[in-house]
DNA sequence: CAGGATCCAAGATGATACTG
DNA sequence: CAGTATCATCTTGGATCCTG
């Protein structure tokens, strides 16, 4: 992330107005924060995700899991095996998000009681 | 928000697999975040705000609004004059979402250097 | 001034089939 | 097992015009 004029951030090659707005792109997709909070408890297999995720196609978890690595919050480990076996961890970068997360998560049950 | 089985949660209809997800859905719309900032710092009329998005349109700025407000985060105080005037400020609730925002907004500072 | 309504383009997500 | 590729669809966001 780098400044530019006037509180613009750019953050792979994208601008943004302001810090927040930065993170939540960066765990603000969909499954995105389930995956870490999942990854902060143990590491787990492709296949393991997919069965947290039921309703959610390979694709997608996928495409999220590809993200989260890009921005460097997961590692995804491959084991040159047959058949294959890829191992998906958090990163001290992933780790750090992990306490925002747990008050995201007590302010929705404190605060938004229907 | 309320619970149903296995961890599922359930707000204004929709279901949820963690409260974390939840707060995403009522603070993770686009530009909610800075607006939430900004309504944090002062009490602010419509057109104080589309000065501060204006790259944003009317339409998206005032269904945001109407979400947050929806939300219980913004309170919506309608004068009845004209020209209309109408002003916008942070419930209680609202409020108490605001050091988790500048968590995220430190994170991003912190920890997602290009 | 502060919007609502409508239509359309673009992007995000899903279904399905195929692969090393 | 752990994906990728392609096509269809559903949802968002933007442009534009209208109103009390």
């Amino acid at each position: 992330m780098s400044e530019t004029t006037a509180d613009r951030l750019v953050y792979r090659g994208k601008e943004y107005t302001c810090g927040i707005d930065v993170t939540l792109a960066v765990v603000g997709g969909k499954w995105k924060a389930s995956i870490l909070w999942h990854l902060a408890q143990q590491t787990m297999r492709f296949s393991d995700l997919q069965r947290q995720f039921s309703d959610t196609t390979r694709k997608m978890l996928t495409q999220q899991l590809r993200e989260l690595e890009t921005d460097g919050l997961v590692h995804r480990e491959v084991y040159p095996q047959v058949p294959p076996k890829v191992e998906y961890s958090l990163t001290e970068k992933g780790m750090s998000m992990y306490p925002i997360l747990l008050q995201m998560g007590n302010w929705a049950r404190e605060h938004l009681r229907d």
